[in-house]
DNA sequence: GTATGCTTTCGGC
DNA sequence: TTACGGCCGAAAGCATAC
C-alpha cells in the first residue's frame, strides 16, 4: 500500500486557515533575494487548473495569478513536519513494515495482516484515511496493490482523496491503459527515448525485449522498464530508521566566488547540518558541498574523510576546504547556491544501519 | 570480469 | 523567450583490487 498525502504544503496552509479553501492558495520557498525571488514549492488543485506548478518561479506565478483571489504563501516547514511526524504515527499503527518516503509519501506492507486479501486491504485504506481525516483535516490518496511498484502507480491514479485498489489479477489491464510517464523513474528523458522506439503506452513498453531495454537504457534501468512494464516488482518495504544524508542549502545574496563573501553563509549551513547530525546521535564519513553557479549548473564536491566524525569544526574546515577546491577547479564562473552535505552515516554507537547488510 | 568503494549527477517532491 | 528552492535517495561514472 502506498499513501500520499495531497498537495501536502498547501493543504497544511487550508487546514490554517480554513478561509482560503476556495481560492488557489500557492505555497512558495522565498530565497531572499530580492522581494519575489523564488520558486512555486506546491499549490492546490485550484491554483493547478491555471498551470501553476511546482518549481514555477515566483514572478511567473504571480503573473498568471493577476487579477485572481490566488494566496500566495511562504513555506512553514516546521509547521508540515510536525504535521506529517503525526500523520506518519498514524499511518505506521496499520503496517506490519513501514517505510517513510519523505515528508507526504510512505509505503506500507499491510500482506500478513490482511492475509493477501485485497478487500481486507481496502478496508484498512478507508480506516486509515477517516483517521487521517478526524485527527489532522488532512486527505490522503491511497493506492493499494500486490507490491511497492503498482501500489505507488495506483495511489497516483485517482487524486485527491483517492483510493484504487489493483488485485493481483487486474494488474495488466490496470497498466496497460497507462502512459509510460506514469511508471516511476521514466520522467521526460526516459520518456523521450522510448517515444523514438515507438513507445507510449506501458502496452507497448511491454512489447520491448530485455536486450532492446538495456541497450537503450543501460543494463539497471533497462531490466527494470522490462519488469515493471509487467507489473513486477520485489522491492521490500524496508523500515528505514536513519537518514542517508543531511544537507542544507541556501541562496546568496548576490552572485560571487568571492570566498569571503561565501564563508559566512557556508559556516552557517555547516553548523545547521551538524545539528542536524548530532541531533540524530550520527556521526559522518563523507563531507560535501554543492554549488549551483549562475547559470544554474549543479555542482558537487565531497570528501570522504578519515575517520567518522560529528566534529562541527571539521565540517567547517572541510567544506572551506571544498569551497576554495572548486573555486579553482571552476574559473571565471560565479556562485549563486551553496550548500553542506553529510553523508556515509552511522549511528554513534558504531553500528551501521542494518538494513545495509540485510539484502 | 566482478566486486567494491568513492565522487558526481540525476530526478522526485 | 526570461524567470529559478531546498531538500531527499539513488543511479551513473569512474577507479581500484582481486
Amino acid at each position: 500500500m502506498h499513501a500520499d498525502l495531497d498537495y501536502f504544503y498547501a493543504q497544511c496552509e487550508e487546514k490554517l486557515n480554513p478561509t482560503i479553501r476556495e481560492k488557489p492558495v500557492i505555497v512558495c520557498v522565498y530565497s531572499g533575494r530580492t522581494d519575489e525571488s523564488g520558486v512555486v514549492s506546491t499549490c492546490n488543485y485550484k491554483a493547478r487548473k491555471f498551470g501553476i506548478k511546482a518549481g514555477l518561479p515566483i514572478v511567473r506565478a504571480k503573473k498568471i495569478m493577476e487579477g485572481t483571489e490566488a494566496v500566495f504563501l511562504p513555506a512553514n516547514r516546521p509547521f508540515y513536519e510536525e504535521t506529517s511526524e503525526r500523520i506518519m504515527e498514524i499511518l505506521r499503527k496499520y503496517a506490519d513494515s513501514f517505510e517513510k518516503m519523505g515528508i507526504d509519501e510512505a509505503y506500507l506492507d499491510v500482506s500478513e495482516s490482511v492475509n493477501g486479501e485485497f478487500n481486507q486491504a481496502k478496508l484498512i485504506a478507508l480506516q486509515i484515511k477517516q483517521e487521517i481525516v478526524q485527527s489532522e483535516q488532512i486527505t490522503c490518496s491511497i493506492g493499494v496493490g500486490p507490491n511497492k511498484l503498482i501500489a505507488k502507480i495506483a495511489s497516483d491514479e485517482n487524486k485527491p482523496d483517492g483510493l484504487t485498489v489493483v488485485p493481483l489479477d487486474e494488474v495488466s489491464s490496470f497498466l496497460n491503459e497507462l502512459a509510460v510517464g506514469r511508471i516511476p523513474g521514466v520522467g521526460k528523458k526516459a520518456e523521450e527515448k522510448l517515444s523514438q522506439l515507438h513507445v507510449r503506452s506501458v502496452k507497448e513498453l511491454s512489447g520491448l525485449n530485455t536486450n532492446i531495454l538495456v541497450e537503450a537504457f543501460g543494463r539497471n534501468l533497462g531490466s527494470y522498464l522490462y519488469k515493471a512494464a509487467r507489473g513486477k516488482d520485489d522491492e521490500l518495504v524496508k523500515d528505514r530508521n536513519q537518514p542517508v544524508q543531511i544537507s542544507r542549502i541556501a541562496t546568496l545574496k548576490s552572485n560571487t566566488r568571492d570566498v569571503t563573501e561565501i564563508l559566512p553563509l557556508l559556516t552557517e549551513l555547516a553548523h545547521s547540518v551538524n545539528v542536524r547530525l548530532v541531533e540524530e546521535n550520527l556521526t559522518c564519513k563523507i563531507i560535501g558541498i554543492i554549488a549551483i553557479t549562475e547559470n544554474l549548473k549543479i555542482h558537487a564536491k565531497s570528501k570522504t574523510i578519515d575517520a567518522p566524525t560529528s566534529d562541527e569544526n571539521t565540517v567547517k574546515r572541510c567544506s572551506r576546504e571544498l569551497l576554495e577546491q572548486f573555486l579553482q577547479s571552476t574559473p571565471n564562473t560565479a556562485i549563486r547556491r551553496i550548500g553542506v552535505k553529510l553523508s556515509g552515516l552511522s549511528t554513534k554507537s558504531g553500528q551501521v544501519d542494518l538494513n545495509h547488510f540485510l539484502r
